[in-house]
DNA sequence: CTTATATTTGTAAATTTAGCCAATTATGCA
DNA sequence: TGCATAATTGGCTAAATTTACAAATATAAG
């Protein structure tokens, strides 16, 4: 891999490791379900510190997947590329596809 | 977050997570351009040592990315589920309105 | 059986990431 | 101005990840 080629990679990379968290999976899925929110009520819900959840929320914002938006006192995020949503998809395959190929694995054993 | 959808929501993570490094993205992207490639193929293609080549193969593999058959000595990686070369569009997406966003706030500021 | 090649695994060091608490900043309101 | 609420940032520790080197394993060939 010349530089090149790596710096373009590292770039992917860098923003299929912002969705790469459970608690930030669980954020961009909970945007996407209810629309805006705010940094308050998206805390209550994962049940972390607020501060933790604000980082994970400034992660995803740096990779630009999410945005921000001050309200008064709060700061509403919602999602900005829903096409990340297509994710989920994929991965929902791959987990069903584990499943199907290890019940038959478990049938052969009998 | 509840542990039954923390637990979903780690499951899923974890298949991100395993796509989230420059070097797997380019496995990935590698084997879905050329079909099943053995490891020392791949390992020269990358540049880093066999062991660590080996150890990111085995990472996709853990997470249902990628599958392995032996030929031989060899050990022929191939893509298992294509349906994550679909995270490539998505981010290219990103990065691209990134960049357009970016140009435009440049502009404003002249 | 011994050797050579391909791959994986054990291990340890370096780096990155996650999470919490405390402190700071930003805003609206009395 | 001073207080209250919302959010971010600094600082720290614990945990996870990455990586290379060395050692072990697996297979084919002589």
């Amino acid at each position: 891999m010349n530089p090149k080629i790596r710096a373009q990679f590292e770039a992917r990379a860098k923003i299929i490791k912002a969705m790469a968290h459970p608690t930030r999976l669980f954020l961009v899925d909970h945007l996407a379900q209810n629309g805006p929110r705010c940094v308050c009520e998206l805390t209550e819900m994962v049940g972390d510190d607020m501060s933790t959840v604000s980082r994970h929320l400034s992660v995803l914002k740096q990779a630009g997947i999410v945005e921000d938006e001050r309200h008064g006192t709060e700061i509403h995020y919602s999602l900005r590329m829903k096409c990340v949503l297509n994710f989920f998809n994929c991965v929902e395959a791959v987990l069903e596809r584990d499943v199907r190929e290890r019940m038959k694995l478990a049938g052969c054993g009998r």
